[in-house]
DNA sequence: TTGATAATGAAAATCATTTTCAATATAATA
DNA sequence: TATTATATTGAAAATGATTTTCATTATCAA
């Protein structure tokens, strides 16, 4: 019996695409919905074995995996070797941010300034892109690369001998 | 003898910053030099084995990482659990672009279209969250990500049945 | 030329992610 | 509700990109 329409909207996004409502499924879901953090495959894993310490961690990498597949997530890669996974929110919407990534210390500042006027810029890109290159877009990324505060300090030091 | 300002830009930099100039060096050099790519690391070796067959795979992930310390090149994760290089090219010259990535095929298409407003914006963008967060930016990226022309065929047949 | 030390290459080690496969859970149907 | 087909799971093994180790070699300033 599908589409009920009676959970939230991404469990309608599982069964339309016809895949299962299953508790792992549900459990890495909640560990998103709940953090507002750049969670990897691992720290998600450690996050679900305390709710359910059976879970395995080959079914958070696929959860992840599907959940990325049908836009309900957004993995990102910020350069230090692991994956990042986010609940994809909507842009214009109070949860979307872009990110400033420490290239030294690896950390990641979300930011959500001026997001107005980039946002209007990406739609208008992403209109005359899509139509010029045959190319369907479903997201993008903004990421600015540099130093954070201490690691300028760090970094200082080391040129300076 | 450092800072003879002989050599192109990169060398001076890699000397300012305290390294040496090597032959393997300059071989990964001379092959981000004369490519449009977005080559992995392997990429690189392959190539750099056709002239100097005795180069390690080790030295050029050490390059590679090297020149990206001191802002000669740059590196890319699209997702595909291989990092790509690319030389650095100034925001604003010719050579510089964006990316669109094929969730499905992993292709990249590279565009410079429409660059000249998002540059624009990205500068004030910069600048604003450099003072604010207190940031220092050194690059950017931005990624669009969907499905390129022949994928969303393919997509389409999948979802179809 | 020489001496200090930075860089190299081969092999081994790491570590995130994927694959395999037998066991289990799910949802539609009888 | 019981049945059945099949999607999903978890453990262990495999994979594959990148890093580390360490003995050897190359570079540069004196």
């Amino acid at each position: 019996m599908r589409n009920r329409m009676c959970g939230p909207w991404w469990e309608n996004r599982l069964n339309d695409a016809g895949f299962r409502l299953t508790n792992p499924r549900e459990l890495v879901m909640s560990i998103l919905r709940n953090t507002d953090k750049h969670l990897s495959a691992e720290d998600v894993y450690v996050k679900a074995l305390a709710v359910n310490p059976s879970i395995g961690l080959t079914t958070v990498y696929r959860s992840l995996d599907l959940f990325t597949q049908i836009g309900v997530v957004q993995r990102f890669d910020f350069g230090d070797g692991k994956a990042r996974y986010e609940l994809n929110r909507n842009p214009l919407s109070k949860g979307h941010h872009h990110h400033l990534v420490c290239m030294r210390c690896k950390s990641i500042i979300d930011y959500n300034d001026f997001m107005q006027e980039e946002v209007e810029l990406m739609k208008k890109t992403e209109k005359a892109l899509s139509k010029k290159h045959h190319f369907k877009i479903m997201h993008h990324t903004i990421h600015f690369y540099g130093l954070c505060n201490e690691c300028q300090h760090a970094e200082q030091k080391m040129i300076d001998y």
